[in-house]
DNA sequence: CTAGACAATTTAGTTTGTCAAGTATCTAGT
DNA sequence: ACTAGATACTTGACAAACTAAATTGTCTAG
């Protein structure tokens, strides 16, 4: 087999794992979510919503990769919870900002926390493979 | 830093990192569901269902982690395109077993084959860090 | 043979999602 | 300054994915 193929198949088999990882873990994101009364979606909100960094409906649709008319109804509901609050953009009227209530900050923490829990697979790596897969991680996300 | 305290961070800083690359490529894989016309459950479906290995629903509905009765509707509609059969259970005539049609095989086949296809971040790693990446998921999800 | 367990479905109701149309606001070109 | 078109968000209508509770048909233990 060519070298250039060989490393394509390396990638390939690589990234088959990781979705089959993360896969795996779907069941677990929407029960620890549901544990915070928060659907996947909310969840996924919150972690996008950073504190004190208002963000435009319209981000959080490119965000999410969803129809900003959707937006709407989600955030109307976060808003009705009182974790989230529409204030007038600063500049453009016709924009809305998006920012975590106190509320919201504190439960985003929880979340967060709880989210970066390890699951079994990762947990029973070696504790040299998971600072490896860390770096490696770290590489691919450019950091 | 006690060393047992570092290396759980090892392994909670990969997984953070691990998520955030999962929830980075989602909607790419809706996209490529799309381009199936196929849900991302649906998508998922496929996934699960193995060629010659019929699954009785409720054993579907415990790999989706949803209850049965979505299954329901979730069936009736790949049963509805072709791609999936019901056939009775042949000891026990309650449960119905799932089993990919001739098109649902083909079909899972090509859309497996589109959604190992690695993202930028993983393409773009170093041959030797794809292959570090796929040895240490191999041995996390113990092949 | 019957009581309870179990697999799947039905029904009613919520959330997430799309698309098309509407409203308010902004911006460029004249 | 005025207007035409773009842009941000909302609304309304509708499908898919989900849950909980009740129902139907089948199995299994006593």
């Amino acid at each position: 087999m060519a070298t250039a193929a060989r490393e394509r198949t390396a990638a390939r088999e690589a990234w088959r794992l990781l979705v089959e990882l993360a896969f795996a873990n779907k069941g677990r994101f929407v029960a620890t979510m549901a544990e915070f009364d928060l659907t996947p979606v909310q969840g996924h909100v919150l972690r996008i919503l950073e504190p004190e960094r208002p963000l435009p409906m319209n981000d959080l649709a490119e965000a999410l990769k969803c129809d900003a008319s959707n937006v709407t109804g989600l955030v109307d509901r976060l808003e009705h919870r009182g974790l989230v609050e529409r204030r007038a953009g600063a500049r453009d009227r016709r924009v809305r900002e998006l920012a975590l209530t106190r509320d919201g900050v504190a439960l985003r923490e929880r979340v967060l926390h709880r989210m970066s829990e390890p699951p079994e697979a990762v947990a029973r790596l070696s504790p040299a493979d998971q600072r490896a897969l860390r770096d490696i991680l770290r590489r691919a996300l450019d950091r």
